[in-house]
DNA sequence: AAAGATTGACCAGTCAATCTTT
DNA sequence: AAAGATTGACTGGTCAATCTTT
């Protein structure tokens, strides 16, 4: 086995710096969505993602593959949320394999009025904090990092962490 | 309330990107440190720690402080490790309140034998795929979101994710 | 047998309570 | 009372097993 390439002083503080940022940026954010909006993030990645598309509903595996977790997870996740009456199962017509996972009138309440204060959440932490030219590379470097993990493909909702419905709307495009 | 300033496209691309690289590069890292040396990214970044010190030895706060946990999960995990001969623990004379975290013989071996494949993990699935402009600027970018978020108190023992010991050995500094 | 989904047992982390030493 | 650390109960997630429909 050669010997091993350790990370130079910018590589280490790259990814120390990533491990650091994540760890810190999900704390900061998942504490203001919780005390400003009684979600966790796990709920809001759901309902956002659900508030996503038309109807509100999206197939559980659909939905699981939009956000990136087990079938098991979500499975779980959406018990709880179904307890506290934000989303609602649904049998599927056509394939009685299927769920369908639909948001309710509370859920789409909880997403609309938590999603304001989570984009200056995002914005507070991260965005506002670096300069455009930092954010431009953010984006790059995740991109192209996510395509070589094989994240590549798509979500099938889109992303989890948007603002609510961008559909019936009148507000400007948030995406 | 002031109409929320919703995420431009470069915005969302720059937030829900990190998202997904957090969760898919710690998925790749962790499935390959286990793979390849039995230790989770948790047992790394204690022993990781512990390794870069005089001694192998951090009384447990300042352990937890590096690495930004509780000192209740710090307890927990170490008491697991214990359990495998990774780690021991030890009395603080002088100060009988404290105690200290020891690296083992094992605990020792086992972060030298992890360490040159998990460094070339994080290579393959960061590092390498990005120009060495972008790396510089995801270790600025982390940085700075770092220092606001108040992990700029910066850990007693530097991160937890580096090679093993910087000290006897006779490797090029790795950090 | 594969796809869609759920379940239960188990593991890891959090929170609040506790204990000891300073 | 504050600092250092641990403990136990609870919550959330994973893994393997299961069940139904295709």
């Amino acid at each position: 086995m050669a010997t091993p390439r350790w990370l130079d002083e910018t590589e280490s503080r790259a990814w120390r710096g990533h491990l650091r940022m994540s760890w810190l940026l999900n704390a900061a954010i998942e504490r203001d969505l919780l005390r400003q909006a009684g979600l966790s993030h796990a709920d809001y990645y759901v309902l956002a993602s659900l508030s996503e598309v038309e109807g509100g509903r999206l197939r559980m595996s659909e939905l699981a593959d939009g956000i990136l977790w087990s079938k098991s997870r979500l499975s779980h996740q959406v018990a709880r949320m179904e307890a506290r009456d934000l989303v609602r199962r649904e049998g599927c017509a056509g394939d009685a394999r299927g769920t369908f996972c639909v948001l309710t009138p509370a859920g789409r309440r909880a997403i609309e009025e938590a999603a304001p204060d989570h984009v200056e959440s995002v914005r507070r932490h991260l965005l506002d904090v670096l300069t455009p030219e930092q954010v431009e590379a953010l984006a790059g470097i995740t991109t192209t990092v996510v395509e070589r993990l094989g994240g590549g493909a798509h979500p099938v909702a889109s992303c989890p962490v948007d603002p609510p419905a961008n559909r019936k709307s009148t507000r400007p495009a948030p995406a």
